[in-house]
DNA sequence: GCTAGTATCTTAACAGCGTACAGATAAGCT
DNA sequence: AGCTTATCTGTACGCTGTTAAGATACTAGC
């Protein structure tokens, strides 16, 4: 009976059975505790409990890995801004305002996925489908924009459109970064933390999203 | 006659003279070609032409010489943003305006100092003098901030300031992250580089800095 | 139900990394 | 002059990612 035909997962099966989600979950656990750069395949391997040389049948290599954690971060992201353009229904500033608070929610509430989404380098853009889903963000926003000012699906954008759309995105971007980096704790006074960040910074610093009408 | 007193430099003096700064340089140069994660302590000592070992005698370990590199580029930002403030004159927008060009024109005209001064972990915030140094910028953009409201400069900031503030400075913190990693060259189209992002696109993106009136 | 093939994992090895240690060399001070 | 200190080398250790060859288990086809 010690070793049964389903061997349950134990002593150490000499098949894994389930590591390629688990080396995901490892990176993210990593890549949480210590950062983007403290992630190493090695680690990720042993978490997983399997030999340094394991995960290179499932990936290619570290970047490999990476990109997948990556690439489900990206998936989730997009889900994330898309509903919350619908919760802006009909109004395009509101769904400009839930999509600011969506990116920044996204971002606080994942950091390691965050962090590693804008590190490029960290993964490879031509991994699996990255191509489409990876673009879908920035398309929820520049919807809600061309929603904004008026523009078919097709038009080109204007240069103040576009102006608009960059100062848009970058803000949410610079704040979700600035927030994430501990740059703001100091900015925002000694008591804080990431809740403090989201349940009050961050109202506040979105009244200042771009207008669309400009004297 | 082969070994002169002043050993000119040629063959391999064994004291180097100068590595310090060599390494100050090579690191910077590193950084620029292979982004900041492909710097290594190990290929800094190689160009300059010592021994892996030897920077250890001027800074702690690797963080040391990157601390090093990334004080600089702090010190030059802060000239640079309070050139760009005094270039305002006595208008509180123009201030604010002539700041945010400056910002993103460090970033993308200094990318390797400004990737690394932004990325906590790879410099120690205890090396030397940072504490004093490093907050100056901010401090710029908060003077200029104070004048936009009026507010003195030991008058504590009100809750729209701060967002006002959060929001200037994410603004063009989120555009210099997002021209360096490329981002931006997808949504201001195919033709472009740096130039065109700092001539053509980032003037675009200013005029949508936050105002401080607001309804 | 057996066998062949394939997928998965291990062990061992290699080169490159940061860094610590002991020793060599040069410069400066008294 | 000699002693002290600063600077650099050589060596070594443990870590990293990755590769190659071999072990093990699952799966198809007969």
């Amino acid at each position: 009976m010690k070793k049964a035909k389903k061997p349950a997962a134990r002593p150490r099966p000499y098949h894994h059975g389930d590591l390629k989600d688990q080396l995901v979950a490892a990176a993210e656990a990593i890549i949480l505790e210590r950062g983007v750069d403290g992630f190493t395949l090695r680690e990720a391997a042993r978490r997983a409990g399997v030999s340094p040389a394991a995960p290179a049948h499932h990936f290619k290599d570290a970047k490999g890995l990476l990109s997948e954690v990556a690439l489900r971060g990206f998936k989730d992201f997009g889900d994330a801004l898309a509903a919350a353009d619908a919760r802006g229904g009909g109004d395009p500033a509101r769904r400009l305002h839930e999509q600011g608070l969506a990116y920044v929610n996204f971002a606080l509430k994942n950091p390691a996925r965050f962090q590693l989404m804008f590190r490029k380098g960290k993964w490879d853009p031509a991994y699996e489908n990255f191509a489409e889903v990876a673009p879908r963000a920035f398309a929820v926003l520049e919807g809600a924009v061309r929603a904004t000012f008026g523009l078919a699906p097709d038009a080109p954008l204007t240069d103040d459109t576009n102006g608009f759309l960059m100062a848009t995105w970058s803000v949410v971007h610079g704040f979700a970064h600035l927030a994430l980096s501990g740059d703001l704790d100091m900015a925002a006074g000694p008591r804080g933390g990431r809740n403090a960040i989201l349940d009050r910074f961050l109202p506040l610093m979105l009244r200042h999203l771009p207008m669309p009408v400009r004297k």
